[in-house]
DNA sequence: TTGTTTAGTTGACTCATTGCACTTTCCTAC
DNA sequence: GTAGGAAAGTGCAATGAGTCAACTAAACAA
C-alpha cells in the first residue's frame, strides 16, 4: 500500500515478509503470543525458520510491523505546522488527530488485547516509542535554532512519547492525553536561541 | 548490610545469593555482558545454573541486584517531606541529594559503563525505574488525598522517573535535573480533592 | 548467454530458561 | 533428643529463540 517496490525481485520479497507478518498477527490473536513458537509461524508461512529472522530481527517485532511512519509523521507534525502555533501545541493536535483514532480503530481492538496481555510486548511497545525519542528532539531543536542535544527539547520530546503509555487504560482517553498536554504546555518553555537577545521573541519558528 | 537475617538457613541463602551476584558482576566487568553465559556464572559461584534462576529472575537481574531500595526510599521521600513542602520539589531534593550522588560514585564507573554499552541491560534499566511508576504515583496520591489512579499523579510519577535516563550522558548532570523539575514544577498542578472545597487547603497531609 | 546478486533453505549449533525428580540441610514440634 | 516437613540445591532433559555456514535457485544486469 505504501510504495509498490520496483522489481519482480523486491515485490516478492514483500509478499513473504507480508505472508510472514500476517500468519504471526493470526496465529498469536488465536492462541497468545507465548502459545506460538517461530516455527509455528514460519510454517504457517511456508518459509524456513532462519527466513523469519531475515524479515524481522525478533519474535517481537513480528508484531508490530510498521513504526517508521510513526516517527516521520511525529516529525512532520512538527515541521510543518501552522505559523504562530507553538510546538506542544502541534504535537497535542497530532496525538489528538492520529493517535487516538488508530488506536480506536474496532479492528484494533484484538490487537490492543495481546499488546496488553503479553508483558514482553508491553515492554517492547514502550521503547519503540522512547527510541523515536532523538528523531524528535532533533525536529523540536531544529525549529527553535538550537544545539540537537537541547535538554528541554529531548524532555519535551520523551515526555510526548510517553503519552500512549500513560493514556493506556483510561475510560476516557481524550480527557487524558489533555490532562497531560496541559502540565507540558503550562511548563515547558522554549530554549532561548544562544545568539538572540530574549527581546521580542515570538512563537513563529520557521 | 542491610538487615542480617534470622535463622543460618537464610543467612546461607543470602551468601549464595551474594556470591552469584558478585561472580556475575566481576565476570561481566571483565568480558562484557554477551561474553559470559549462565554457565560461567554458575561455575565461578560454584553452583549449578538452575540455582542461579532460583536467585535472579533472568540474566538481566543479575546485573540490578538491589533495586527494591530505591523505590522505598522513593515513597518516604514523598510521604516524609517536611511541611509545607510541595510533592514535586521533595522529588526533586531526593533526586539531587540521593541519586546524583550514587551515580558519580568512582566505584560506579566500570559499573555505568557496562550497562551503557549494552543495549539489553540499558532497556532492562529503563523499565526497572518505570517499574516503580504505580508505586509512587500511589504515595503522592495518598498524600494528596485522591485515587490512587489519578492521572495527574500518575504523570508527575512517571516524569519524574524519566529523569535519570534523560540525564545520562549530560556533563552536567545536577544541572540537568534542575532544569527538567523546572519544567514539571511549573506545569504541573495538584489535582483538587474530590470532597473538600478549594479554600484554604494547606499542603501539611500526614 | 554468462556472471553476479540476493532470497531462501538446510541443519547443526549456542544459550537462556523451565520442569521434574532427587538429595541435603535446616527448622519445628513432639 | 528425634521425626517429619519445608526449603535450598543438584542433575538432567527439554523447549524455544536466535545464529552461522554452506548451499540452491530465482532474478537481474551485461
Amino acid at each position: 500500500m505504501t510504495v509498490s517496490p520496483v522489481s519482480r525481485r523486491e515485490r516478492k520479497k514483500a509478499a513473504t515478509r507480508q505472508a510472514i507478518a500476517d500468519a504471526a498477527l493470526e496465529l498469536f490473536l488465536e492462541r497468545g503470543y507465548d502459545q506460538v513458537s517461530i516455527r509455528d509461524i514460519a510454517e504457517a508461512a511456508d518459509v524456513s525458520t532462519t527466513t523469519v529472522f531475515k524479515h524481522f530481527t525478533g519474535k517481537e517485532a513480528l508484531v508490530f510491523d510498521q513504526d517508521e511512519e510513526r516517527e516521520t509523521e511525529l516529525v512532520a507534525a512538527v515541521r510543518q505546522r501552522p505559523a504562530g502555533q507553538s510546538i506542544p501545541e502541534a504535537l497535542r493536535r497530532h496525538v489528538l488527530d492520529t493517535w487516538l483514532p488508530i488506536e480506536a480503530h474496532p479492528q484494533r481492538a484484538g490487537f490492543t488485547q495481546l499488546v496488553d496481555s503479553t508483558p514482553e510486548l508491553r515492554a517492547y511497545a514502550e521503547h519503540m516509542w522512547t527510541r523515536h525519542t532523538d528523531a524528535l528532539a532533533a525536529a523540536i531543536a531544529d525549529e527553535l535554532g538550537v544545539g540537537h542535544d537541547d535538554l528541554a527539547c529531548t524532555t519535551l520530546a520523551r515526555y510526548v512519547l510517553e503519552i500512549p503509555a500513560l493514556a493506556r487504560g483510561r475510560q476516557d482517553r481524550r480527557a487524558a492525553v489533555e490532562t497531560i498536554f496541559d502540565i507540558l504546555a503550562r511548563g515547558w518553555q522554549p530554549p532561548g536561541r544562544p545568539t538572540t537577545p530574549p527581546t521580542g521573541g515570538s512563537t513563529t519558528g520557521s
